[in-house]
DNA sequence: ATAATACCCGAGTAAATTGATCAGGATTAG
DNA sequence: CTAATCCTGATCAATTTACTCGGGTATTAT
């Protein structure tokens, strides 16, 4: 089992998707400056999300990436799967031939740990996440941070055009 | 986090120890034919476990790794931890600046899966496992094998020096 | 039409980690 | 003394991570 960076920034974006939805279509651009994440590496992760059916892109101007079902109906486990990350934590991958051929000794805590895991995440959907009043705060907070650093931005572009 | 091949064969090595100890230390050479890890791995490995207490060693012909406390006294969170696996799975491995200072949007979603996965870990004792039947059976038949493998080894050794 | 916006895609990369090997010591039982 | 065993440190190939770069292509606003 490998969780780091890579799954935590997926769920993490598609919480931020889930928030900032209602408006259209979210474009990586802003996931990338709220959440602090390249974009480049949201690109790639998307693409994977993509291919999972998780989200739903439109191109162009105004276009970006949209939940392609429900917040009550993507759980944490699909997404983190989605991006390669197994919450498998056996070694033979669930198989059983773990010791060339027979089962290692202690195939079945890891998987009795491997359940735990998936039964947890799976349980939690982002319709969950969102309903959560410290998400909401927090989220609150990237939001205020992000629109001052585009009025930055769009003073800057202004005075530079003086 | 992470729970690779290290954590489970630091795990795996101290329930080989407590099935097979008895008759003594029990050297890691053993335990590597039983387990089938390699032994320079197994040493860095023990290295781990006497720093963080958990075996006491002893050297010479006859020596090898004991137990330091009842297998009801040793959990395999502690085991994990000792070879350097966090099983945190927070970015910021619990302080909650995880996004440049401030929080970030999933910090509560993996602190608790943390704790779920800590719970679960070290409610878990070796004298548990070793009283699981499966397990037992599992270590019987790898007990026969080392021990035919010896057998072999010792005709090896018979006939050569004829 | 044209330019701007945004998705899309593949190659490349530094740093870290893993699992393993090798070479040598130190210690002690027989 | 000698063999078994622990102990230590160096080194290594392979893999993965998180990220960058450089180019596309589709769509829309002007």
């Amino acid at each position: 089992m490998r969780l780091t960076t890579k799954g935590r920034y997926a769920v993490t974006a598609m919480l931020d998707l889930s928030i900032n939805a209602g408006n259209g279509p979210v474009s990586l651009n802003d996931i990338s400056q709220r959440q602090d994440i390249s974009l480049s590496y949201l690109e790639q992760l998307f693409s994977k999300l993509r291919k999972k059916k998780l989200v739903t892109s439109v191109r162009g101007p105004g276009g970006g990436y949209q939940l392609s079902r429900r917040e009550s109906e993507i759980d944490v486990a699909e997404i983190i799967e989605a991006v390669n990350e197994s919450l498998d934590t056996t070694k033979c991958q669930g198989t059983g031939d773990c010791q060339n051929g027979a089962i290692c000794l202690t195939h079945h805590l890891w998987q009795d740990l491997s359940e735990q895991i998936n039964s947890f995440l799976s349980n939690i959907t982002l319709a969950d996440l969102v309903g959560k009043s410290e998400i909401n705060q927090i989220a609150l907070g990237q939001k205020q941070r992000h629109q001052e650093k585009r009025d930055r931005d769009q003073t800057t572009i202004v005075s530079s055009a003086i």
